[in-house]
DNA sequence: AACAAGGTCAACCGCTAGCGT
DNA sequence: AACGCTAGCGGTTGACCTTGT
């Protein structure tokens, strides 16, 4: 990983999503909804499946989602709900708010492996058997009978979080070594308020404000609303009636990606 | 300052459930 | 019932970051 391929014209690309890349996939699902992805991988020119479109979605661009540590309360809840569920990642994302499967999962396999230690510190030449990562992540029945770890107190952690702060949530998106490509892989919360505007520091909700101005200058408007749980269901109709051609936005029109006519986007439609 | 070790997390892969035909 | 397609899930990887020495 880390590279970003592209072997070809019709390959797909692999690694971390650039800048621009997040941008038109914001704008097309702003458009088309959070459905069919390889559709919307198709038509936004993206060289990436509909697999990586939606992952890169709902981990990462999501409006809804909560970014920065999870506060106490989160943490307390993942315990709970994994001693309930097991390693049901997305369940037990849908009883936190905000919080991706990916990042719930990430977060048990930190801590776990960090306790997993602990108690190899604490247990060893003790004759009781500690509890590995392995068996943790692996077998929920193991986790959830084993009498240490549901008693496991709560990991106080030093450091105050997003929550604790109340602070602005801001996202970065950093610039590779060559300065010409991201790497949205690296991207960041920063909760040092100073970093604010800093060169290379690029914000979601800037994107969400592109959007928003796009919006207004070019009279593209989104079907639907693209917070709301339940998108209905764009019409064909009013698709094909709208010129979706972002003359003027410079930074797209060399990529030769960010356009798509009526015409084209009929042909497609008809594929 | 330089290096190593450990931590974090985005993104990939393989598998499967669900749905339509 | 069988098949194909799509979306979603869980496990895993590896690049980058942070911290310790």
């Amino acid at each position: 990983m880390g590279q970003l391929d592209v072997d070809d014209e019709t390959s797909t690309r692999k690694g971390p999503w650039t800048e621009n890349e997040d941008f038109q996939l914001v704008f097309y699902v702003h458009m088309l909804g959070d459905r069919r992805w390889d559709f919307i991988a198709k038509v936004s020119g993206l060289k990436r499946t509909g697999k990586s479109c939606r992952l890169r979605w709902v981990n990462y661009l999501n409006p809804g989602l909560k970014r920065g540590k999870l506060a106490p309360h989160e943490e307390r809840l993942v315990l709970e709900l994994h001693n309930k569920f097991g390693n049901r990642w997305s369940k037990i994302a849908r009883k936190l708010p905000g919080r991706t499967d990916n990042e719930i999962k990430n977060y048990w396999r930190t801590h776990m492996r960090k306790k997993a230690q602990e108690n190899k510190r604490t247990t060893s030449g003790s004759p009781s058997p500690s509890l590995s990562l392995s068996q943790c992540s692996s077998s929920s029945s193991i986790c959830t009978s084993n009498p240490t770890f549901t008693s496991m107190p709560m990991i106080e952690t030093k450091e105050r979080s997003f929550y604790d702060t109340g602070g602005v949530e801001k996202i970065t998106i950093m610039k590779g070594k060559n300065n010409s490509s991201f790497k949205s892989g690296a991207t960041r919360v920063i909760s040092d308020a100073s970093e604010e505007g800093q060169d290379g520091n690029y914000w979601m909700d800037d994107i969400w404000k592109d959007l928003d101005s796009l919006e207004d200058d070019h009279r593209i408007k989104p079907f639907f609303d693209p917070y709301s749980e339940i998108a209905p269901s764009l019409t064909w109709d009013s698709c094909l009636s709208t010129s979706w051609t972002m003359d003027g936005q410079e930074e797209f029109a060399d990529q030769n990606t960010f356009h798509l006519t009526s015409q084209q986007f009929s042909s497609e439609v008809n594929d």
